[in-house]
DNA sequence: CTGAAAGCGCTTACAG
DNA sequence: CTGAAAGCGCTTACAG
């Protein structure tokens, strides 16, 4: 078994209180008392027991991170930095993939409510009107809303589509086509496609617009940009709202013969080790992690004056040879 | 408040032994009495402390996963199918991105001791002697050896090798070099380089092999790419143990338009998407988790008498053009 | 400076 | 079929 505070305490000849304080570093204990305790609970090879601390104190230091899935490079980066940070500070991560499937994202809601999980960060982006703020939970998400009084943490999504079209603009395309996700209402992600028709409409052209379901398996783009090509053989641009459907874009236009510039979305790391020739707008995925947990654990220590409700962090171009 | 169990006995008017029986359908409990229960448990919106539960039940539902980063898509998606088939067996995932770094590596090993886990998942690949059995704990890795009694899941990584290599002297290559990781001792990735050793005596060519760290950043490995270039003009065919290493080594070599047979390891949804062209040794990645949770989960229900200490699934040669 | 007692929210023998 | 009591491993007032 498991040795408890209880056989720290026998073994040092002391209360279990008195292990509980030097385990705390709280209150008057002699120094002989601690070194007694101490040396009690190395011989022992002793650990405290997190969950029963957790039933006491009323906080688990566990943070729950839902996403769509980590197998998509964005979320991959994100997780990474997110947990790493957190780490940091003492905060665990609770992972879950939800696919962007609703009746998942309410399972692992209840579950990480269960769990006593001090806050959520959420990274999904169906259109579930989940009840978040339930039980007065801290919640932060990240390029989505969720109710009015959830903090949201994004990159400059607006300027990120101006950037991306204004290039293909001046790249002189005629006839540019804007590969986006399906139908989310009120994304802050959306501002990419908002900004890309506000220039279409700025400089007079027709804007033409596919939307893929972000089901991240291969292949499955390939149909609809068969039908683009179809469709649209006069294509001569292309933005693309984030880096896989560019690179499928771009590796079709290439089986095709056809010259095109593409521009994407994401900038991740292991896109630019990749397929380093993408043009792309790159989203601070490190610096969106920080602001994230930076405002949850304002939310989590109840620091609310001072709670940023949007933030907007800003995206670079990255120039390859694609546009 | 959130609502306890005491909360619902008194609105349904029974004992908290009872609503927890209800709770865990155990033991005989009366429809109306049942009812009655469900009833208070949904007009309070009741959910159980899974902390408290696990306190007593000495049973978490809580798995331990620890890896270098889910920023690298191998890790991304290896994570994604782990956390999928956990949450579908009602367990839940603790994220741990260790960097291969023996330090964290003990940190969040005590960390997931402390937080009670049934078992854990290690996927990491440094040298650290840790002692995962300590505590009598469920450990399975994936591609590592911890100690005898761990068992270990992997691709066959000797038939990935081989089937690597072949397919480069089959394509009449003359100088085929190796990009590997840094050395470790006795993992089983190693065996890639070994079936490349191998194949080289085999067929008297000279073996020459660049070490990379795996440190997951942007342009990290150039430097070793430019040495290679450099140092061995001649060479026509490289077998890199992991896709980032051969897209790296891909597009140095289209930059050096420089003719040249590429296969890679690995052949993630990602890499797929992004750099189709990119001839690469897949490994069965779904099966791979599903392998490690089903010993895992043996281990944790104790059925010990049939654990396969290794496993080994088949890999599968993707054909692009890069050889 | 140290300890006995109560309690965090559950569950499970044990009685009835 | 139902309930009172004890306990999971901690921590924190409260006394001394």
């Amino acid at each position: 078994m498991k040795p408890k505070i209880e056989d720290v305490a026998k073994l040092a000849g002391v209360s279990p209180t008195t292990v509980s304080r030097v385990l705390n570093n709280r209150g008057y204990i002699s120094d002989k008392t601690r070194d007694k305790v101490q040396q009690a609970m190395n011989e022992l090879n002793y650990f405290p027991n997190d969950v029963a601390r957790t039933l006491f104190n009323k906080r688990s230091n566990l943070i729950g991170l839902i996403l769509p899935t980590t197998a998509n490079p964005f979320f991959g980066e994100l997780t990474f930095h997110i947990e790493n940070i957190c780490a940091s500070l003492g905060y665990k991560v609770l992972l879950c993939n939800s696919l962007n499937q609703v009746d998942k994202e309410e399972k692992y809601l209840e579950m990480l409510l269960r769990n006593q999980v001090d806050g959520i960060i959420v990274g999904t982006h169906n259109r579930g009107i989940l009840d978040y703020h339930k039980q007065g939970l801290a919640v932060v998400a990240i390029d989505r809303y969720l109710s009015e009084t959830i903090p949201v943490v994004s990159s400059d999504n607006y300027d990120g589509g101006k950037t991306a079209t204004e290039l293909l603009i001046h790249n002189q395309c005629q006839c540019i086509v804007l590969i986006d996700g399906i139908g989310e209402l009120e994304t802050p992600a959306r501002l990419r496609r908002k900004a890309y028709m506000d220039l279409m409409e700025q400089h007079r052209q027709t804007p033409i617009i596919y939307e893929i379901a972000e089901v991240f398996e291969q292949n499955s783009y390939i149909p609809i940009l068969n039908d683009l090509f179809t469709e649209h053989p006069e294509v001569d641009g292309v933005f693309a709202t984030n880096d896989l459907f560019a690179a499928a874009l771009w590796n079709e236009a290439k089986k095709r013969n056809k010259s095109i510039k593409v521009v994407g979305y994401d900038g991740t790391e292991t896109l630019r080790t990749l397929l380093p020739e993408l043009t792309t707008i790159k989203q601070p995925i490190k610096s969106l992690a920080e602001a994230a947990i930076d405002i949850l654990i304002k939310e989590i220590e109840e620091e609310l004056p001072d709670l940023p409700l949007e933030t907007k962090l800003p995206i670079k171009l990255i120039k390859g040879t694609t546009a």
